[in-house]
RNA sequence: GGCCCCAUCGUCUAGCGGUAAGGAUCCCAGGUUUUCAUCCUGGUUACAGGAGUUCGAGUCUCCUUGGGGUCACCA
């Protein structure tokens, strides 16, 4: 049975680095049946921040990532870490540690003189005579002195590390509190971690965490490591790149779907599919299959997927989601129609919410150029003219098709070419010069504000 | 700096010793559309460099270069 999870620490909203790994450990859960559990990593007291976590929470439930069983709560557990650590210190695989951090410094300034890499001398390792008074210690864990530690990690392959590397790390602080390496294993371990998927910036703290699971004789679970997301120049993602939290895409009016398959396919391919739904997500994802080098954050191929959902969402769907950019068109008796008339035109719910409401509300202002370059000539004489038959005509209107008749029947009567009544009457219908098809907007309209939204225009231009 | 990881079109990627190096995005051109968008068709652009191994290397090895990560009583 599989078990990953996503482990994170309460210190900010979801990255889109953070999503994208949960991303790939809860595909490969459900793909393989098994679990994916939340855990959440505030064993430093000082960092944590309920708002993060909640923060977290939001995220994942508007992508619609759910975890199994109850969250794991690290500072929860403090008990059970100490029960591990007494154990070691017992079998005396752990010691106690009576350097404060003053002569640490001094060490490390030391090593670093002599152009050294600072690491910690293990002078109280085998320590047999009487401690410092009045000094709490820390306890470090003994880590292999000689050889390599190595391990197969599942998308970058054998890694092998001098021991040397590895120093007696701190297991617990000296105020009693276990240390991130430590509890990391501890409860990989304990939660029965089968596959750890995480950045590869946790390359270098697996050699320590298999020191401690070797220590308390846990099995090891299957590592992956996934290269990071740079920025479209290629340098580490930051906040000023744009939206990092992932709630933003929210905002910016992402849909997750779109999100998530953007995301997947950065550093996971299957073939040359680009389109995936969830469910073929779960079918096909592998972790064997995750690119081993560093990707890329490209805003381009994120908006094309994001139009290609817009359009593919059902317009009920569509109307719901509308709702927070300020469009409520779920009561409208021509949803459909206005919905099929605009989702493809916009790449975001931002701009698909503009354009609805481009046919909902009169326009207000015109864009100059549009007018200037429509209503040269007779265009208010031939506007006016098409007001009249639209006014006279003997049939109801309704349809696009409708208007669609009255159009033709104008231009063929008047004979003259649709450019000369489409674009004056889409300027005096939305203002602008581009947009939805004509025969849509009056059907939506109706006739009587299309005939009024062309009055207003023949009054206002000289 | 030490150690570790990485390297195919601008970007995301396919490739798994023998291919005209494929797809997607972007961009450009054409078509459809009374406009725009969508959609369709076509086009430009890549194996970082150098040595090997091999009959034959994008694919294997080494070096160089260039990126990235990591070196806490943070996670």
């Amino acid at each position: 049975m599989t078990v990953t999870r996503f482990a994170p620490s309460p210190t900010g909203y979801l990255h889109i680095g953070g999503l994208r790994t949960a991303l790939f450990s809860w595909l490969y859960a459900k793909h393989t049946g098994g679990t994916f559990r939340l855990r959440i990593e505030d064993t430093d007291m000082a960092r944590n921040s309920e708002e993060a976590l909640a923060a977290i929470i939001e995220a994942f439930d508007w992508v619609g990532l759910s975890y199994e069983g109850e969250v794991v709560y690290q500072s929860k557990r403090f008990d059970i870490y100490k029960k591990y650590i007494d154990q070691l210190l017992a079998e005396g695989k752990a010691y106690k540690c009576y350097m404060d951090k003053e002569e640490l410094d001094a060490l490390r300034e030391e090593q670093m003189a002599r152009k050294e890499r600072p690491r910690y001398d293990g002078r109280y390792r085998d320590f047999t005579g009487t401690p410092p008074v009045g000094r709490e210690p820390v306890i470090r864990i003994k880590a292999p002195q000689e050889g390599m530690i190595y391990f197969t990690d599942g998308v970058k392959g054998e890694i092998t590390i001098a021991a040397s590397e590895v120093d007696d790390f701190i297991i617990a602080r000296s105020d009693g509190t276990p240390t991130y390496n430590f509890v990391v294993a501890v409860d990989d371990a304990l939660m029965g971690l089968t596959h750890v998927i995480r950045g590869d910036d946790h390359l270098y703290n697996t050699p320590k965490q298999i020191v401690v699971y070797k220590a308390l004789g846990f099995k090891i679970p299957h590592f992956y490591h996934v290269a990071m997301i740079n920025n479209e120049q290629g340098k580490k993602l930051s906040k000023r790149d744009g939206a990092t939290d992932v709630m933003e895409y929210k905002k910016l009016g992402f849909l997750p779907e779109a999100l998530l398959n953007f995301l997947v396919r950065l550093g996971w391919s299957h073939g040359d599919q680009e389109i995936f739904s969830l469910d073929e997500m779960i079918a096909l994802f592998d972790p064997k299959d995750i690119n081993r080098s560093a990707s890329n954050y490209n805003l381009d191929k994120l908006m094309w997927l994001n139009a290609h959902y817009i359009k593919n969402t059902p317009n009920e769907k569509l109307a719901q989601l509308l709702k927070p950019f300020g469009v409520d068109i779920s009561e409208h008796d021509k949803l459909e129609l206005l919905l099929d008339a605009t989702k493809e035109r916009g790449k975001t719910l931002v701009e698909l919410a503009e354009q609805i409401k481009l046919i909902l509300h009169t326009p207000e202002t015109y864009d100059e150029k549009a007018v200037q370059k429509a209503f040269k000539g007779d265009a208010k004489e031939i506007l006016a003219d098409f007001s009249a038959m639209l006014q006279g005509w003997e049939r109801e209107l309704h349809l696009p098709c409708d208007y669609h008749e009255v159009l033709e029947h104008f231009v063929s009567s008047k004979e003259i070419g649709f450019g000369k009544i489409g674009m004056p009457l889409r300027v005096s219908l939305l203002g602008s010069m581009t947009g939805s098809g004509l025969d849509e907007i009056m059907s939506i309209l109706g006739m009587q504000e299309t005939v009024a939204r062309i009055q207003k225009v023949i009054d206002m231009v000289e």
